[in-house]
DNA sequence: GAGTCTTTGTGTCATTTTTACACTATCCAA
DNA sequence: TTGGATAGTGTAAAAATGACACAAAGACTC
C-alpha cells in the first residue's frame, strides 16, 4: 500500500515539503483531516497538524501531494489543487514544533518551504481509525479549528478561501458527497463552504439550470420526514460544461 | 541600490527560487519584462527567460520576489501576488538551459522548485536600457511570446490566467496605468488582459458604477482627435470597496 | 477656413438574472 | 390520528446585462 519502495534511489529534498488540506463533508459541516501529534512534551503547543512531508527529488509537486494523501488514507485519484507556497524562515516559532521536527526529520533545522494542496474526499471512503496506519488522523470540523502546528492554520485559511472561490466556478463539490445525494445535502455543502445561508429555492434553481444532476428514480428511506429524491452527479454534462468554461455559479 | 550587503551572513538556498512575471502596459498591449540571455552557444534554445533567482535562507518568499524585482528594476512597493509553485524534477530538459545554469549557479544540477509571482508595474517607471544594470531586460508584448527558458512559458500562462481572474474581482489594473489616464486606455487595458473585446458603453457604465475614478477637470492635449478627459484612481473609494469585498466586475 | 480624419462620449430598450418570500406534501413516530 | 420534520414548488419586483448609432471635438491638410 505505501509505495516507499519505488522511492529507493531517490533522496528526500531537505528544503521542500508538501502539506495537504484534506476536506471532507459529514453531511452537516465541512471537515478537515488532521494529525493529532499527542502531548509533545512539557512545551505546550497545538496538538493538531496538517499531514505533510518532504518531497523526493524525483517526484513533482503534484505527485508528492498525492503520495502524502495516499500514504495517509490509501486513496488514489483524488481531486487536488495547489493552494500555493508558504515558508517564512521563522515559521517554526513554537518550541513544540521544533521538538516534533527533531523526532521526525533528519535535518530538523533546515529552512523548509512548503507547497500546500487542498483535496476533496468523500468522507465515507476514509474512516481514520479503520486503517492500521495513521491511527492518529481524525476528521475535525473546519470551524472548530483555532490553531495548528507551524503555519498550518494560515495554510488552512488559504485553502478555505481557494475552495470557496473554486466552488463558485466549478461544481467540484460533488467530490465531497456520496454517489447518491439529496439536493438538501448539496445545499448544506454549499452553505458550509461559503459560510453563509443560501436561499433554498434560489439554490435549487441555479443547480437545476446547470443540468449536471440526474434524478435517480429513488427516494431516501427511513427518514422521519418527507423523503428526498436522490440525485447523481452526471459526469458527461459536467465535462461539457467545463469545456465551454462556465463562470457564473454566482453565489 | 542593490542591497546584497544585507544578505551577508545568509546563504542561498540551492533548492528554492522565485521567478517574476512582471507585467506592464504600453497603452496598447500587455507586456512582460523578460531577460534576453543572448546566444547561449551552439545549443539553440529560447533566448528569453523570466527574471528570477534562488532565495536566501533568511528571507521569506514575498521578500525574495520583491528583491528580484528591485534588483532588476530598482522599483519598490510594487503590487505582487503569488501565482504558485512549479517544479518538475525534469524541468531542465533543454540543453541551453543546462548550460546557462552552469554559468550562473554554484550547484547547477540541484533540483529546484520555483515559486512564481506576478507583479504590475507602470511601464513608464522602468525603461530597461536606461538602467546600467540588467542591460538585457526588455518589455515584450505578451502575445508575441511563444517560448521561454525552462518552464517559464508555463509560468507565464499561469500568471496571465491569475491576472485575468484577479482583474475581474479587484480593480488592480490601475497599477499598470500612469497616474492620469483616459477611460479608453483603461478600456484597452481590460481588453488586452481579458483577451477579448468589450463593448465600450457597457464597459464605461460598469467602471463608473464602481465609483473609484475621479474625473480630473483636465483634458488630453495635442491628440489629433477629440481629446479625452483624464481620470485618476481614487484610493479611498477603492479601500472602501475592497473592504466590503466586491465580487462582480462581471466581465 | 472648409473639409476630412480620428477618437470621445453618451442613452435606451429588450432580455436575463437576481432576490425575497410562504405554503402544501410526505414520511415517521407516538 | 396527530404532531414533528423536512421536501418541494412559483411569482413578482428589481437589478444587471447586452446590443446598438450618432453627434462633438480637436488636429491636420489643402
Amino acid at each position: 500500500m505505501h509505495n516507499n519502495q519505488k522511492k529507493i534511489g531517490s533522496e528526500l529534498n531537505p528544503n521542500v515539503s508538501v502539506d495537504c488540506v484534506i476536506f471532507g463533508f459529514d453531511l452537516e459541516k465541512l471537515t478537515v483531516l488532521v494529525i493529532d501529534r499527542g502531548e509533545i512534551s512539557a512545551a505546550n503547543g497545538p496538538r493538531l497538524a496538517l499531514p505533510g512531508n518532504l518531497i523526493y527529488d524525483n517526484e513533482n509537486l503534484d505527485q508528492a501531494a498525492s503520495r502524502v494523501l495516499e500514504e495517509l488514507t490509501g486513496l488514489k485519484d483524488i481531486y487536488m489543487e495547489q493552494v500555493g507556497a508558504f515558508g517564512d524562515p521563522f515559521r517554526i516559532h513554537k518550541e513544540s514544533d521544533r521538538e516534533w521536527l527533531k523526532s521526525i526529520r533528519a535535518q530538523p533545522e533546515a529552512r523548509v518551504i512548503t507547497v500546500a494542496y487542498f483535496s476533496l474526499v468523500k468522507i465515507d471512503n476514509y474512516m481514520p481509525h479503520a486503517s492500521s496506519f495513521a491511527k492518529n488522523a481524525e476528521w475535525v470540523p473546519v470551524n472548530e479549528i483555532t490553531e495548528l502546528a507551524f503555519d498550518h492554520f494560515e495554510i488552512l485559511q488559504a485553502a478555505k478561501e481557494k475552495l470557496k472561490h473554486k466552488i463558485k466556478i466549478q461544481p467540484i463539490g460533488f467530490n465531497l458527497l456520496p454517489e447518491k445525494f439529496t439536493l438538501s445535502q448539496l445545499h448544506r455543502l454549499y452553505e458550509s463552504i461559503l459560510d453563509k445561508p443560501l436561499d433554498k429555492r434560489n439554490f435549487r434553481r441555479k443547480i437545476q439550470k446547470l443540468n449536471i444532476l440526474s434524478n435517480l428514480k429513488e427516494k431516501q428511506r427511513g427518514v422521519p420526514h418527507k423523503p428526498s429524491s436522490l440525485y447523481e452527479f452526471n459526469e458527461d454534462k459536467y465535462q461539457e460544461l467545463t469545456q465551454m468554461g462556465f463562470d457564473n455559479f454566482g453565489f
